[in-house]
DNA sequence: AAGAATCTACTATTTTTATAATAGAATTAC
DNA sequence: GTAATTCTATTATAAAAATAGTAGATTCTT
């Protein structure tokens, strides 16, 4: 897979949380400094050519839909970065974590919890 | 701060392994398909502008070192990553992880290991 | 000290990304 | 059914990123 650059990652983000949109309803979407409407039909032709998205027609316009799931770019995106920076691990992702935010309690609990319950399923 | 391209963060990865290097020594760190010399004497120079490197005159050599740790991008970094794909909660990372990745037993046992003992602290 | 090697600074080129205008087709509104 | 609107497709432009060549200074080798 590819990354995305920032522009497509801003309409995906879009796109994963309208889950299908016109791209009028994308450029919607952007609270302030809306890039021009064919700007972002611009990025998802781009998009719709890299695989990301995928199209159907409504009438005379298209409606776009990921072809990718948020998940599964998460775990991309993920596995770079913790491959990058933390060696490929994920106890030592957490562990960076809970040395330098201020976790409260109760995400270190909740934390736990996750894994124990994980654990039960093994 | 502002975000490291992809050839500068090739760079910054070498820097940060070598703590020091010389542009030379830079270009040698790269195994296969190495960017010429005077490639990487440009990053450098522009990882320099930006402030990610400083720089020291040995004889009419610069040696050029990390002024920003690698932790402390990482940490910029995974606070971009949690922003976007995990609404900024490391439970909700962690427990994507669980659900995906066959994680071994040990790797859980550790995880609990650790945020027991940053329990301890609180 | 002359020649070879090495290094930086400056400039250049190419590729990729980001942004958008324009033209023409389709649709909608009167 | 004509005007206004709304789309897409195509093309354009600008900005950023990636790569590297050249020139001139410095240093090393002998």
């Amino acid at each position: 897979m590819k990354e995305l650059t920032k522009a497509e990652e801003r309409v995906m983000q879009i796109l994963w949380k309208l889950e299908k949109a016109f791209t009028r309803e994308v450029v919607n979407e952007f609270k302030k400094d809306p890039p021009s409407y064919t700007t972002v039909a611009t990025v998802l032709t781009v998009l719709e050519q890299k695989g990301f998205v995928k199209q159907e027609m409504i009438g005379n316009a298209k409606r776009y839909a990921p072809s990718i799931s948020k998940t599964a770019y998460s775990e991309f995106t993920m596995n770079n970065v913790l491959g990058k920076y933390f060696e490929g691990s994920l106890s030592r992702l957490v562990s960076f974590f809970t040395e330098r935010k201020d976790m409260d309690i109760n995400e270190l609990e909740e934390i736990i919890k996750i894994i124990e319950d994980k654990k039960e399923e093994k």
